[in-house]
DNA sequence: TTTAACCTGTCAATTTTTTTACATAAGATA
DNA sequence: TATCTTATGTAAAAAAATTGACAGGTTAAA
């Protein structure tokens, strides 16, 4: 069916063996069969249990490895390992390019390709129940909610600001430079809800505000990166967003996301008391005349 | 075909850790956060080496395993390669979903898949090459740049504010109020580039603005909707971002996207002036305190 | 302040795995 | 047949991993 290699090296382990087939002695023939029909899992145990499992000696096992290329079994398992990560994370689905007239290389598509696999990981690290009961808290109106966020990270709290203030009342930003944070913490009564924003280079003053809001008998909601800010130790619910950039660079994308995923969420079930103060902020603008007239 | 699930309990390993969260100490939550992110892989390492890779001790990790039900690392590590091994024989079950664990209806999926329609949308509706022109723009420092949003895109601004400041010279942001923009105005000159956002609905303030910009022979970028908002008439270049959500609400993902991308391409482009900027920045940083010291 | 509980790391004992050295057997060649 | 080569296993040494015992430190409670 295949007639055509199309690398020919560098492929699989498994093309590897089998390219190579007339090297192997009989018990080496075992061992290669056994390792292609239950390929990769098979490689994945120890050198011991490989050797029981396909009836050959571990030295065998060695000399067969040797003989096409590893220096160990160690290094063997090692690069299968690779190929494995390789293969899990770079699943069919994918798409080729995301930016179908621009080259794989060009800077739309590694963003776009960044950017999902974060937001993958970062799903599959947060667990929904939690996110739901984030949800419960930011809609029990009893308690005020307040929102603050870092050098980089203000503008996400700024963003939330906006619209939450839509969807319910009593919704309060902090103000932008750190020295008035005190007196904003003064009106900060306990049960209180603070959803903060923190994500590496973790500063100081967040650390300190969390530490004060505890105290306070306040409730954290963090957003922060996979290594955790040290604000994790005060908060009620962390949520650890996968921030990073193949070259260095933090991605804010995946945090958005989440913050607007809360949007949506909370106007859904809030959304008899939402959709009335949203006509009501309608009207206002109307009468402000501060939007342009819808053309129809 | 097969419509009984074969396992009513058939929790992976890794919900297992998410649903049990609360259990962990600090360090627990390290080896627990580390193992998560890089699942299914990290844990098929020996437990040396996992220890290493997440900065607890070995024992810390044994009383991990044991703490959440495993007799030993080599069970944990035994189970963990089961589920791999079923994982690996069901390949396309995997990305039907986000958020594995979630429901298809539950929010977060809703909200990336319709990011992700988005995404894709609005990659296929914008050239690179403007894309590419752009950052020629933005990075010809003879000219002043200027950050300018609405309502709710005045917060991309600030991000966009923030991070270019570290990129390059000669970067400022609007005040936050419209009364105070004629004296901003003021200050921008010919061929000065303005970075605007405005999508629906379309703010008066920020189409007046731009008149007076255009009128001042200021170079507008435009970030706006599919709809294109009335500034299109007058800038230099327009980005038509698709922000639909399904259900009436509008979504910033995507803007702030392709905001990111604009600083990954001018970072790079400007790279050697950029690595000196942040390096004096880090100094800066290491002076007033702010950040938490690296951990090491 | 003292005490107790708990967290977490160091270190060392024990077990397992990896690797090497060597021996045996089978078959090929002279 | 004698000898050489190749194939393969046994067993022991070396390396590494796993696990348990213990102790310093921290936090919470009395």
């Amino acid at each position: 069916m295949n007639n055509t290699p199309i690398h020919t090296d560098s492929h699989t382990i498994a093309e590897l063996f089998r390219s190579e087939l007339n090297l192997f002695s009989p018990a080496e023939l075992k061992l290669v069969n056994y390792l292609l029909t239950n390929y990769p899992m098979s490689g994945l145990v120890s050198i011991t249990e490989l050797s029981e499992n396909c009836g050959v000696s571990t030295p065998t096992v060695m000399r067969t490895l040797k003989r096409i290329g590893f220096a160990s079994f160690t290094t063997f398992q090692k690069e299968l390992k690779e190929e494995l990560q390789q293969t899990l994370s770079d699943p069919i689905a994918k798409h080729d390019r995301w930016a179908a007239d621009a080259p794989k290389e060009h800077v739309l598509n590694r963003v776009a390709d960044t950017v999902t696999t974060n937001l993958r990981h970062s799903l599959n690290q947060i667990n929904h129940e939690q996110f739901d009961a984030i949800i419960d808290l930011l809609a029990n109106q009893e308690h005020a909610l307040h929102l603050l966020g870092g050098r980089i990270t203000s503008a996400f709290a700024r963003y939330l600001n906006t619209h939450l203030n839509v969807i319910r009342e009593d919704v309060h930003l902090f103000p932008e430079t750190a020295s008035l944070w005190p007196h904003h913490l003064l009106k900060i009564k306990e049960n209180d809800v603070v959803i903060m924003f923190d994500v590496r280079r973790y500063e100081q003053d967040l650390i300190t505000a969390s530490r004060l809001l505890k105290a306070r008998g306040a409730k954290i909601i963090l957003f922060t990166d996979q290594w955790l800010s040290p604000v994790a130790d005060y908060s009620e619910h962390t949520l650890p967003i996968r921030i990073e950039g193949k070259s260095g660079w933090d991605s804010g994308v995946v945090t958005l996301f989440f913050a607007e995923s809360m949007i949506v969420a909370l106007e859904e079930r809030l959304w008899s008391q939402t959709s009335k103060r949203m006509r009501e902020l309608e009207d206002m603008f109307d009468l402000t005349e501060r939007f342009k007239k819808k053309i129809k």
